[in-house]
DNA sequence: TGCACGATGTTAAACGATTAACACGAGGAG
DNA sequence: CTCCTCGTGTTAATCGTTTAACATCGTGCA
């Protein structure tokens, strides 16, 4: 009464072999129909629901889940729309596969998290029972994506990556195509807010460039491109991809008595919040400020913002589909972008 | 070399135990420094990247995750505020405790699945290695309750149940609020868009309404007691909790003759599209229609609806919480909810 | 009649780890 | 000097399945 319920007390209950109550659940096709109801009736009687999904992951060695993880905390992570429509295209993928979506909580690395709480946070990455993974934004030397491919574990990622399979957008590329279209306009001295762990507000130096986000270090050199040589190009971190960040970093840039013309930002989220803090001081975005978003989530729409549209779901998707059937889909796949011009960009005021 | 490394083959190579290694890994202080640190030396250079994530599970009988499990599907969760909001909550509870979230994809009971497809839904269920599990929503009945109790598994749910554990909020109670909310402006003929698996823009017959979702049901019978009693109540079904639905059960609604003098949503997502539907109509909501939702997630005050707020990320961190500690908390918790009035709803017009 | 074969069960070897229980030697207390 | 304890390491049982390989038996076919 004690002890639970296994496939072995069944079998004895049913005084047949493991093996036969095994094929009673998962090949009905290897037994007789009069077995197969006789040791279904046994196990429905003892309170028996079937293999253990642990022995069965570890006999098997399939898992049944796919791990995500984000630069972002996973607290964040809900209220992030360009993690939402990822999420939504792995799910998409995922949903006739029976395939399971593990979400693995991983304290981004800020500076100043203790080793425990890394080693704890890594723990997570270690102890998660999953056939693969996808890594979002995280570069080859994050902590978390190295314990994931130590474990062996076929992981897909959405950065550059001379070693793995991955989703690429031409950041780079889109970045340019933001620096253009402001050069045309007219803007010499542009803002550049980029995702980044430290403070929102604070000036990035040139030679801390180095340990953005790749995709955020891609689209600043692409920004820079674009604009003519002699433009000033400013970076200031945005820190997380948060509202509240967006708007912090805005009030830094725009409390400098020099203040750029132009603002490109790492994201619609960040963009949103700038014009929303532009617009509390007075300025009119489009004319007086020109702001720039990046990824055409639904809310740049809304806002009006001019944008670099990237197919996240498709993303997902295909992230979803290189790690369900690594054989019958290539190693790399660049998707591509366009920009969107909307209402928060245009001419550089008179002066 | 066509070998996988395991705890064993770096316990050979290192002429040491197997529990030596296990404790390198798990239990620092049962080894001697140099012998873990001599041990550790041995796994890296053999590529052994820690145990093995099933095994540990199988043996330990933990899994460090928890399973989650909506009404909806998955695909739509993601663009459903009330599940971020909920997913917000139980990340927070679970982001310091190494323990990840899993999402089990569960194709919704509609009509017309195939049992092949409820069979491998229930699959999903069945061999997701989780600790435990929160169901939002699903009733005692539903296919996917029954197999995550049926495995002993503790539960959470956020629906009124006799056995199990569950957060709740007082529904019948909030539509009270919301039925009376309505009366005290002079409604007497006003449309419930209630969620359920059928075809937006129906009408559900009084016969149906015991099939709808415990919370919805709850919800109409509080918005009946409220309203007097000759008021005219019908009942429209919305579908899954998303703007077309939304917007479809409007047009159903609005297209009546003898159209309602206001429209109570069972969300602030359904609510917030019968405004954009009836908006298009040429209506002025708050004036020739009134319109309530439910949940007040952020696009509620954004959309100036009126509505009952209920606690929904508490929600999260206190099932998460009622998850990892079944000890130290309450078999059952009632939120408390509030009603917001906002612009959408106003007197009746005057005829 | 003989025989190969499909259908149906069983045997038993993994899968990769954790952890009581025990063994042993050194050092401290009495 | 003896006994107890503490710190380290090992032994071996166990977690609950899956599945190749084999045994058995009734059948259809030449």
């Amino acid at each position: 009464m004690g002890t639970r319920v296994t496939l072995r007390s069944v079998a004895e209950a049913a005084g047949v072999s493991t093996a036969a109550v095994s094929y009673a659940f998962n090949r009905p096709d290897r037994l007789s129909a009069e077995m197969r109801s006789r040791i279904l009736a046994v196990a429905r009687e003892l309170g028996y629901s079937g293999p253990d999904a642990a022995a069965r992951s570890l006999r098997t060695g399939r898992a049944n889940a796919i791990g995500v993880i984000f630069t972002t905390e996973l607290t964040y992570a809900f209220s992030d729309p360009y993690v939402l429509a990822l999420l939504g295209g792995l799910a998409e993928t995922l949903a006739h596969s029976r395939t399971s979506l593990v979400l693995i909580p991983f304290v981004s690395v800020v500076a100043g998290l203790t080793d425990a709480e890394v080693r704890q946070s890594l723990d997570a990455v270690h102890r998660a029972v999953i056939d693969g993974a996808v890594a979002d934004g995280l570069t080859d030397d994050h902590p978390a994506v190295r314990a994931l491919s130590d474990r062996a574990l076929p992981l897909v990622r959405s950065s550059e990556t001379t070693t793995g399979r991955c989703v690429l957008i031409e950041d780079r590329q889109a970045g340019r195509d933001i620096g253009r279209h402001l050069a045309n306009l007219g803007h010499r001295d542009v803002a550049v807010v980029v995702s980044s762990p430290g403070a929102p507000g604070r000036i990035v130096p040139r030679v801390d460039e180095a340990t953005l986000y790749p995709y955020s270090r891609n689209r600043l050199v692409g920004i820079r491109e674009g604009l003519p040589a002699d433009a000033r190009v400013r970076v200031v971190s945005g820190g997380s991809n948060a509202f509240a960040s967006g708007h912090a970093a805005a009030a830094a840039i725009l409390a400098a008595p020099d203040r750029p013309t132009a603002i490109a930002a790492d994201s619609d989220v960040l963009a949103a919040a700038v014009v929303e803090t532009a617009t509390g001081l007075g300025l009119h975005v489009g004319q007086d400020l020109s702001v720039t978003g990046f990824d055409d989530v639904p809310l740049a729409a809304s806002a009006g913002l001019t944008t670099v549209r990237q197919p996240i779901e498709e993303k997902g998707r295909l992230m979803a589909r290189m790690l369900l059937d690594p054989d019958g889909t290539p190693n790399r796949v660049t998707l591509p972008t366009e920009l969107v011009v909307r209402s928060s960009t245009g001419p550089v005021p008179a002066r």
